[in-house]
DNA sequence: TAAAAAATTGACCATATGGTCAGGTTTTTC
DNA sequence: GAAAAACCTGACCATATGGTCAATTTTTTA
């Protein structure tokens, strides 16, 4: 039979082998996507990086699209957790230290996958689009409200709400997208666990200073 | 005589029509560069956009990474400037706030060039590099050295310069470079002038009250 | 253990694209 | 106003790369 209809590809459905094969190939393709952003990436060094014929790579996904969507898929995930501290009865201080300290993180563990996210975004996010105007939009307007009732209440200095969630983005983000940038200024050839946490403490005191915590 | 040596490049050199198809290009290829990326960007469209045949664009720029890297060098010279204001004697607020502006402005007016930069950090700044590591890292260490002097004199807030540069940038330039993602929580289509208005307005108070200023 | 389904693979193809080139035209120079 | 330099251009080529396919092997199923 010629190669078959590649059906499931939803998370948790198909075979052992396809379970594994995908999650290989998922995961050499963010490498590649975020050194060489969509145009850039070949499927030939996505399938030399996941260790198989790219005609393998083919049976799983037909196009170098569906592999684009499927590895953005699965940075989404990771990009829209971690705002669960932000609640109305929280404290705004702690809250926002935890939401930094955690995109922090993010930026530090899986530099590529905020760098494939960054690169998307760079585009005019033509694949995620819809994504950032529906599922995002949504969650950034319900933690505005939660940070406008505590400036109501006096337990913060009056920020633009909307326009933290952006300021905080940046700051964080940009130690993964730019590290070069980073490096160069800092005079380090690679960040370490030792720049992140002068660079957690920094944007930590910045912020909460700045919204006069 | 075939295709002759394309020497002089440097600005200021060059016939008249030199002077004048090179701009075209420049400013062409900044648009096709900032939306395909360098892979992504072809000869062809920016020849077209230029508003010449392909094999002209070759008589003055013999490669894509040759125009590639006159793209960077004028942007590189945008980047460089505004730091003026960041002098030992002056009022580190009134400083700090024309930075911010200056950049924000850059943002607004030049999107284009801050995203073939960004895109350019974003993939490991591979023509770029040495000027960061350069220039760029030498420009940092001297006005981190206001900074430090302003924050001995008790005049702000003791805060890591150069952290404080990497956050003024990421806070500026994400306004540009991630436009579409700022459009979409903030739910306009685009940004005009008094949504960059706000913006500017936002970042000052931010990263202002965070220096305690 | 046999049939069916899933997985694997090398050979192959179509297309897009960066770049070349020879010959022509316009502009500048003296 | 003629020689030289600069500029322009259509036709062409080599290569890289996304994607196809038919044949084969491995795994699962009953």
């Amino acid at each position: 039979m010629t190669a078959a209809a590649p059906v499931p590809r939803e998370d948790g459905r198909g075979g052992r082998i396809r379970q594994q094969q995908e999650g290989a190939i998922l995961q050499a393709a963010e490498q590649v996507f975020a050194r060489a952003g969509f145009q850039g990436a070949t499927m030939a060094e996505i399938a030399l990086r996941a260790g198989l014929p790219k005609s393998n790579l083919h049976y799983y996904f037909g196009t170098k699209a569906e592999v684009y969507r499927a590895v953005l898929g699965h940075i989404l995930r990771l990009w829209l957790a971690e705002t669960d501290s932000i609640t109305p009865d929280a404290d705004p201080r702690e809250a926002l230290g935890h939401y930094i300290a955690a995109k922090m993180r993010l930026s530090a563990e899986r530099p590529d996958a905020s760098r494939v996210f960054a690169n998307e975004l760079l585009h005019g996010a033509p694949e995620i689009g819809d994504y950032l105007r529906g599922e995002l939009r949504a969650l950034v307007a319900d933690k505005a409200q939660v940070i406008e009732g505590w400036i109501a209440e006096g337990r913060m200095a009056p920020v633009d709400p909307v326009h933290l969630f952006i300021s905080l983005w940046a700051l964080t983000q940009t130690y993964a997208d730019f590290e070069t940038q980073v490096c160069a200024v800092l005079g380090r050839t690679a960040l370490g666990p030792d720049d992140y946490r002068r660079a957690t403490a920094h944007v930590q005191a910045l912020v909460l200073r700045g919204c006069g915590l």
